[in-house]
DNA sequence: CTCACCCATGGAAGCGCTTCCACCGCAATA
DNA sequence: TATTGCGGTGGAAGCGCTTCCATGGGTGAG
């Protein structure tokens, strides 16, 4: 065993040691998950309608963070796309085998449902709270109270709210918590669908304006989406923050680019991934959610 | 064998298939890597000083076409994160034996060449024309002289330059680019370095403005780049485009959401990064560059 | 000095697949 | 009908590692 895990002299541990540094041994991995029947890679899953998911700056701190275990675990890690269009399962991921561990981002219930007996203890999820596989992940509730808060204390009344993707349940409780806020201020809520692309936000920005021309703020579940409002509304002649206030949610490296500099709420996405990937690799169980703060960035744009 | 590659009856083959889907069996692949001595997967290893590499918009769209062509052909991909402060080797990349084959993005030139024997003929670099590897790029060179003439095009003739990264040779010829129309039109040439990144691109901004105040335009090799610069010289209270141009290079997604919308070169991104894939997973060992075309995008900036 | 016990060591088995080879039965030819 | 040839088929070997077990040498206690 070149592991190092059995009983051995220390002597000739210490041959074993020599001789690998000097042929430039290198164990075969293949071999390895082979003979174990169980790897060591750290496989992260992203789950989208299309494989541009993997673009999305969300998606790519959570990958930065895993290269940075991996590379210092000295594990591999492969990256997934897990389509929507076909029915998610986790069953037939590729190579289940020579897998150290997974971490599903954005998952949906049903796909977590069907996770492979052989990992067992070796999933964990990043964005929802699913029975059976710890989950970590932001504050959606608190952290979107904070935003709308801040949006009311700056004398904003009618707040509305472009969500996330309808299939993602971790959206659910940020759109709680604005309705809570709107119905402690008796405000109308205002819901408009969003799927966190730039894209989508500048459409919502415009239905949001031609349904409710007297909105005076728009709070997007994603950073990417309030963006896209910022573009909407200039093209629509909106002043911001004049007419419309926006608030984003995310803190992406693009928050503090944009003019105006958009106000969103900063998560430790870093923290979050490198719980998650520590998790699986650990091979802890604990079978629980756990939801890491969410702060408000004052910028310019509210 | 499984794969359907030997010489068997079509009744027998049939046969096989049926039972396949009735027991829903699936190939251990770790098992196929070390019978074959060779794998299918897509490894995707990026260079850089740092993991976060992983989170540029560019290395985003290289990975999300690797993950769609790998999902077509039931593939599975590997993500790698090569550190610069290391010495770049390609000679002990994880687990090479189960690789089907290999894209490095922003290559340099040392770490190309020691390609392990065992990947002759499956590696591929993006972003620099390498010995014994066929490589795959944009065609810095005419994107920059796009760029450049468009700003002489516009009555500019103090341009300055934001370089990319020293390490990276791809940017030379993109270098060479503005000197030549630099020289053509008598100017001066005014060069900073930068390293591809927004912060960067701030402080490029000051620095340039610094020791350069006539400047009227400025080109960086990256909108991450470019950006920066839109906001360092917003912060110096510069009016972009009224007293100073900016354009970018690569036409990331949030180009357009900038104010004001970065004028750029758009890259085929999606092209390269499939011509590139496709190259290592077919091994075709073509021993050469392919430079992609790269289209001026005229938008408020410049 | 002897016995019992423990641990280090080497060897064998086998993980699930591919590759190679020997075999057998068929059809075509003499 | 006997012979050649070809293609389908089943079986054995082995990829490089881990796991398990039997063996033997060492140590401590009686």
């Amino acid at each position: 065993m070149v592991t190092g895990q059995g009983p051995a002299s220390a002597r000739a541990r210490d041959r074993v040691a020599a001789a690998v540094a000097e042929l430039g041994y290198v164990p075969d991995a293949a071999a390895r998950a082979l003979a174990s029947r169980s790897g060591t890679r750290l496989a992260i899953a992203v789950i989208g309608h299309t494989a541009a998911v993997l673009d999305d700056p969300y998606v790519g701190r959570v990958l930065t963070t895993a290269a940075h275990i991996a590379a210092e675990r000295e594990v591999g890690v492969s990256l997934h796309w897990l389509s929507l269009s076909a029915p998610v399962t986790l069953a037939g991921l590729a190579d289940s085998r020579s897998l150290g561990g997974l971490v599903v981002v954005n998952p949906t219930r049903p796909a977590l449902e069907t996770v492979p007996r052989a990992l067992r203890g070796r999933v964990a999820a990043i964005g929802v709270g699913a029975r059976h596989v710890p989950s970590f992940d932001v504050d959606n509730r608190s952290g979107t109270d904070g935003v709308v808060r801040h949006l009311v204390n700056s004398g904003r009344r009618r707040i509305a709210m472009v969500t996330g993707p309808s299939w993602l349940p971790c959206g659910d409780r940020a759109v709680d918590a604005y309705h809570q806020v709107m119905q402690e201020i008796g405000g109308e809520t205002r819901v408009v669908p969003g799927d966190f692309t730039a894209a989508r936000g500048a459409m919502a920005a415009a239905e949001l304006m031609a349904r409710w021309p007297d909105t005076d703020a728009v709070f997007a579940l994603s950073d990417l989406t309030a963006l896209g409002v910022l573009d909407g509304l200039h093209a629509l002649g909106v002043q911001v923050p004049a007419n419309v206030a926006v608030a984003g949610f995310d803190d992406i490296a693009f928050a503090c680019l944009s003019r105006p500099a958009l106000t969103t709420s900063t998560h430790p996405v870093e923290e979050i991934a490198a719980a998650a990937a520590t998790a699986v690799l650990d091979r802890c169980d604990a079978d629980r959610a756990t939801f890491f703060p969410s702060r408000l960035v004052v910028r310019e744009s509210a």
